[in-house]
DNA sequence: TGGTAATCGAGACGGTACGTCACGTCTTTCG
DNA sequence: CGAAAGACGTGACGTACCGTCTCGATTACCA
């Protein structure tokens, strides 16, 4: 968990090892009360040690408190990046545009808006989540430079500010507006607006 | 405040009249309050009402919770949506992008990201939310249109998904990465970019 | 309470008064639970809470802790230092060493040895022990004083070991023996022994 | 301890046999941590477990709980009932009357008022107290029958109110007041006061 | 001018959740 | 197999806020 992320080979320390069954049942109830409930507000510890059949104190053996039990939850959630077959620019980058704030879980579309103010909190909590977004900016930044490289985008595209304007729409859209039921600004579409440019030829 | 907006001609209840002297104490202390701390679950009813100098009750007989108090102080924070002198579709949509997120009181800076769950509570979050919004929304919306009508822009653009191209990278900025101490993504390069597309021509 | 025994003409703090029925609901629970427990290991404020239907906090803004209800409840339950007809020094004796660890209360008997312990507690507890019981000794000192005064009694006894020679047989079967159905040391046999001496003469 | 008093000459159960040292280790750090705290309350088992370099479970596969320690404990305190060389009734009783609630080990003092409540706790505790007292009692008992057999004291007496008369006010200092420096209360005067009466001849 | 009525501050009310600690039991590894 | 170490589920601790409820004191208005 949290603190002890390189289990590689401890020399194992002694009396009865933690639990995994725990681990797993604190982090599953906390995912199911999240998409149960509303708000990071109306999830209690209590709740949570409830749900998962778990002494409280057992909670706070693993995390120092709520806010760190979430970042720890959200983690699981999300799958590996994307790979990216190479294709074509436009193939690619709809691929991992899609994929921004995107989860396997069904569970994680209710929890990652409270997780924005979190993620201000801190510079610990900042750095857990950037954490998890890198790997996948990463990925956008080297479709976007490959394609440079090939000729395929203009050679004096900021990338930064192109990643924002790719991976910004979708973001917002699934933290502010995940409620509408269904999405109405597509990957596709984000892509070719942007590939094209608005200004008539 | 929130159930009393159009105080017009009411034939004037019996009684001692409400104080507007608490009205504005308490939403400058939840203000306050919100700047200094940096979560909404950090601000209680209790330090609000000690910090304007008010009774509890005082602040409960206006507002039926947290998330109302909430909403109606950012509200105060909003100023009019900015003017557009209507020159260029370029000088029209830097102004706008660059107004989006934006507030005159400092604290805003703070204080927004908080908002982003609140948001996804419950549909008369969302609807408070939207009555902020909208009009900024409709002035962009109305720019694109008029320069889609003298041909400045392509006809063929869907207009919410260029909105969302244009808007999502600031409000992505300034929610989630606010704390960056300075910008990097302009509002001029957004502009630039989006108008004239990733490709070589 | 505790805390405010002269409540004679205070001008009247602001805010809501205390509740006089949650009060005496604090102490009336006390009381139960110790009479149904049979230690002060196992009575809990919560348990106290909960039967007398008033919150936690409610208790703790009267008392301190644990130990201080306790002693007020107790003392709730001593009556008044009985009264000396004053016809004869037997019969005085064997009125006052009768009322020794004697209360109106069937709940103090069982209550009264847990007590013990907290007496020795700090010196804060013992002069509230003091207080309940020095009123008892005084008259009792008093008895003995008339009586040596009018010649009853020898002159040149020491008064304060003869009371502890009247008293502490009554205290330590209320005390320690208070299990055993029936008592076996009456007054009436302490007073008379003391009186006589064991001596054949 | 407690529930193998007769290691005499068992065959020897195998596996490894239980440490004599953790057995003296939790004795000594029970009734240091009694002598230093004031209650029996702020006793732990964690802490005695600690202080004595012991593991919880060592404690609990010798005793049931805290109670039983407690009174193994304080077994361990008791010297032998004292011996009466018989030579004068006067100078017998003096002697007992000293020797109650009398112990070498100074924490004994300490520890002593603790256990007033738990003797009234269950018969069990009280056997175990009844033990512990009896032989003294039945030494003071033997002696007052030897002074009324050779007619130094009156035969009408009940044996019973005389052991209370004599032991009580020693056993209530000790316990109830063992705080104050000195003891006011010496045996001497005890036996003497009782011996003669109060009563002018 | 003297009610009537809703306000004000203060703070107590019955609750719920917090994070800590100790309980007595269970589960490891080591000697 | 007993030892230590320490995690386990349980539940009480004392604190902080919740949203509601009295209090006495203040304003306004209307009669």
């Amino acid at each position: 968990m949290s603190d002890m992320t390189s289990t590689a080979d401890a020399p194992r320390s002694p009396g009865r090892p933690r639990s995994t069954r725990a681990d797993e049942a604190i982090v599953d109830a906390t995912l199911d009360l999240l998409a149960e409930g509303n708000s990071v507000e109306s999830l209690t510890i209590e709740a949570i040690a409830t749900r998962a059949g778990v002494g409280k104190a057992t909670i706070y053996r693993r995390w120092p408190g709520k806010d760190a039990l979430l970042l720890d939850a959200l983690r699981t959630l999300k799958g590996p990046a994307p790979h990216c077959a190479g294709r074509s620019v436009r193939d690619d980058l709809v691929l991992l545009v899609g994929a921004v704030g995107q989860h396997a879980d069904p569970r994680a579309r209710k929890i990652m808006p409270c997780l924005v103010p979190e993620v201000n909190r801190s510079s610990a909590h900042r750095q857990a989540y950037e954490a998890i977004v890198e790997p996948r900016r990463e990925a956008l930044r080297e479709v976007l430079r490959r394609a440079i490289d090939r000729g395929e985008l203009r050679a004096d595209i900021d990338i930064e500010v192109t990643m924002a304007l790719l991976t910004a729409p979708m973001l917002t859209q699934r933290m502010l507006h995940w409620h509408a039921g269904d999405e109405r600004v597509m990957p596709e579409r984000i892509v070719d607006t942007v590939l094209d440019g608005l200004r008539v030829r």
